[in-house]
DNA sequence: AATACGGGGTT
DNA sequence: AACCCAGTATT
């Protein structure tokens, strides 16, 4: 093992200061399993609450398997990127029937299962595993930039692996989950990404060329990002006393499968909008506009215009097999109502659902 | 190699 | 408003 001095100041640092995190608690492989899906590109106050929640209902593999598809995504509700609980799914599934519900223990094996990259198969192999394979995310590339001083462009696949090879020399060999979590530590809380980096808490201060020459904020070195583009949209609160009118979304694309006001492309003025309900079968008693609402995703921004729509015996209604009329209930346990929608669900036509 | 895919906290 | 986060799959 390459630089066995730095490995063992990494890993007395992290037995001093590592955060305390529900799964490290009782680190199975479920439990990291789930908690590695749940923290890609998203922040671990975020999946604190989520973890406690999932796992109370869907406490092990099993369980995940014979869940239906509407309590694995209310569960998700919040999180974002629905494809990695939709994945982890059908993961659970092959482990079920092919596995006989065991979880496999190396990273070649892990990384062929749905929702499982690289960095994932790497940090359930090495933290439920015991296996020396590195667990290359964020913030191992960013300590790796500072220290090696890297001018390799972060995002580059070619970069990742010059980072992958790197660890791998390095990786204790007695303690690999440790090491990958201390780490991810590390960058979390010392080598962060924005400000200034607290190299006098850094065990790898004294190694770090970044460091060595002044240099911490010129790495890593990060590409300029893709514009965003804007689609403005009209939403419908269609409701009557006590239920509102959800569509459900094609299952492609962004919030796929997932429950949204009806709407439409484009912004309707109040009397298109009249026609525009009336063309579809509506005759509403009442509408009134709404506050303007945005939402921003990572490659697109909506821009909302929103109508509350009073429409008589809308619970009464029949409907398309992709619309449902929802109740106050309903919305709060049943149907998945992404976060893009927010503004709609604090509206008082919907706070005031029976 | 680039883009799609969420949501929210920080700066 | 831009940046970033315990990334992966698809194009």
């Amino acid at each position: 093992m390459k630089d066995q001095k730095e490995t063992e100041q990494l890993l007395s640092w992290y037995d001093a200061r590592r955060r305390i995190l529900p799964w490290r608690e009782e680190p199975t492989p479920y439990h990291v399993w789930l908690s590695e899906i749940m923290l890609q590109q998203t922040r671990v106050e975020a999946v604190r609450e989520h973890y406690a929640r999932f796992l109370r209902e869907l406490p092990d593999i099993h369980a995940l398997a014979s869940a239906d598809e509407d309590c694995y995504l209310k569960l998700w509700e919040g999180l974002g990127y629905y494809s990695r609980i939709r994945n982890m799914h059908k993961a659970a599934v092959e482990i079920e029937e092919r596995c006989g519900g065991e979880m496999p223990k190396t990273a070649e094996e892990l990384v062929r299962l749905p929702g499982i990259g690289e960095y994932t198969a790497a940090a359930i192999a090495s933290i439920a595993f015991g296996q020396p394979v590195p667990s290359v995310d964020g913030n191992l590339l960013r300590v790796w930039a500072r220290k090696t001083a890297s001018a390799d462009n972060i995002k580059a696949p070619a970069t990742v692996k010059s980072a992958r090879a790197y660890y791998a020399e390095r990786i204790s060999r007695t303690r690999p989950g440790d090491y990958n979590q201390a780490l991810m530590d590390l960058g979390a809380t010392v080598c962060l990404p924005k400000g200034q980096p607290d190299c006098d808490r850094c065990p790898w201060s004294r190694c770090c060329s970044a460091h060595l020459d002044g240099r911490e904020l010129d790495f890593p070195v990060v590409p300029a990002k893709a514009s965003r583009r804007v689609e403005k949209r009209t939403v419908f609160i269609i409701h009557d006393s006590s239920h509102v009118l959800l569509h459900r979304r094609g299952d492609k694309g962004l919030l796929a499968g997932l429950w949204e006001f009806p709407g439409t492309e484009g912004v309707l003025t109040k009397s298109s909008a009249v026609q525009f309900l009336q063309e579809h079968g509506l005759k509403p008693t009442e509408i009134r506009k709404l506050p303007p609402a945005k939402h921003v995703f990572s490659h697109v921004e909506w821009r909302m215009t929103g109508y509350d729509v009073f429409a008589d015996g809308l619970s009464a209604l029949p409907l398309p097999e992709d619309y449902a009329a929802a109740s106050r209930t309903d919305l709060e346990e049943i149907y998945t109502v992404p976060s893009a929608f927010a503004a709609f669900l604090n509206s008082e036509a919907i706070r005031s659902l029976l």
